[in-house]
DNA sequence: TCCATATATGTGTATATACTCCTTTTAAGC
DNA sequence: GCTTAAAAGGAGTATATACACATATATGGA
């Protein structure tokens, strides 16, 4: 007999899909953000525009390659994120020895916006801390590294 | 006596920033993005597009701020990541009863994309689940979500 | 020296993200 | 029923992200 029943068009059941690393981390990611994007708001910066400032700081005159691998981060992503760094007057970007390489430092508007943004980047950290334990947040940040290491090396 | 030494511009010691929750979410985010998306490019969508379809097909037909719930995703995101499903018309979207309401479903097309991606996907996950344990896959899943609700409770 | 190749970076384009402000529609008092 | 507040959603703008492709410079071998 000939009905409908017979070769279905069996769909998975997607239930697991929620378990998707990459959806949950998306999720996380942009819950956190805003944590530190509402307290950073006061010195005018995002978290994004933090981290980097802070990278650029300790990492001194750096090149985009280099400090695109500091942060895990695309390069070209990064040349975008640098030119509004810049176009604020946070980093001044120059041409190195080897002309090909443009390098990133601070400048003294930079330095100030660092500054006044670290007290409050530290209030949205101990809120964080505060709320997991200490123990959890470590696991948690060993895990996300591990995390990286396992998509990177491919 | 009057030296420079006097009141100095102390800066702080940005090392600890490196252990920022944030900086670490999205450089994680980055890279764990890169490997679903690599995985799915196979069926024409990104890892975004992959998990919304797959809330779609699970929440039926859903309001934009339903799903925005669902995703933890800010609502005006939401209506940007639409636009692009529907312009590949892999979703429909129509008002509801409450005609304030938009309601998505997911289009033929859209159900065969997803079940296109959905073994795709699962290398991607499996990947994951390989690389690490799976119990410290677990654990990491859970520190999520409590970040998620730390950060959402606020 | 000159050329092939490798390295460092930028551009065009598209998606993802979210804040602020605005419009439409419903629901709640009265 | 009318008015007003609440709810749902979109638009303008700006940043964040990354792939494919193009450009400039350096380097190494013939």
């Amino acid at each position: 007999m000939h009905h409908s029943a017979e070769s279905p068009i069996r769909e998975p059941d997607y239930g697991c899909c929620m378990d998707c690393t990459g959806f949950n981390l998306r999720k996380t990611m942009r819950s956190v953000s805003q944590l530190y994007d509402d307290m950073l708001r006061q010195a005018g910066i995002r978290g994004t525009q933090f981290s980097l400032l802070v990278a650029i700081r300790m990492a001194g005159p750096v090149s985009v390659t280099q400090l695109a691998e500091i942060a895990v981060m695309d390069r070209t992503t990064l040349t975008r994120n640098l030119e509004v760094l810049q176009k604020q007057g946070l980093i001044r970007v120059a041409a190195g020895q080897d002309r090909r390489t443009r390098l990133a430092t601070l400048s003294d508007e930079g330095r100030a916006v660092l500054a006044k943004a670290y007290p409050l980047w530290e209030q949205a950290q101990a809120h964080i801390k505060d709320s997991l334990s200490e123990e959890r947040l470590q696991t948690l940040m060993e895990g996300l590294a591990n995390l990286v290491k396992v998509t990177q090396a491919r």
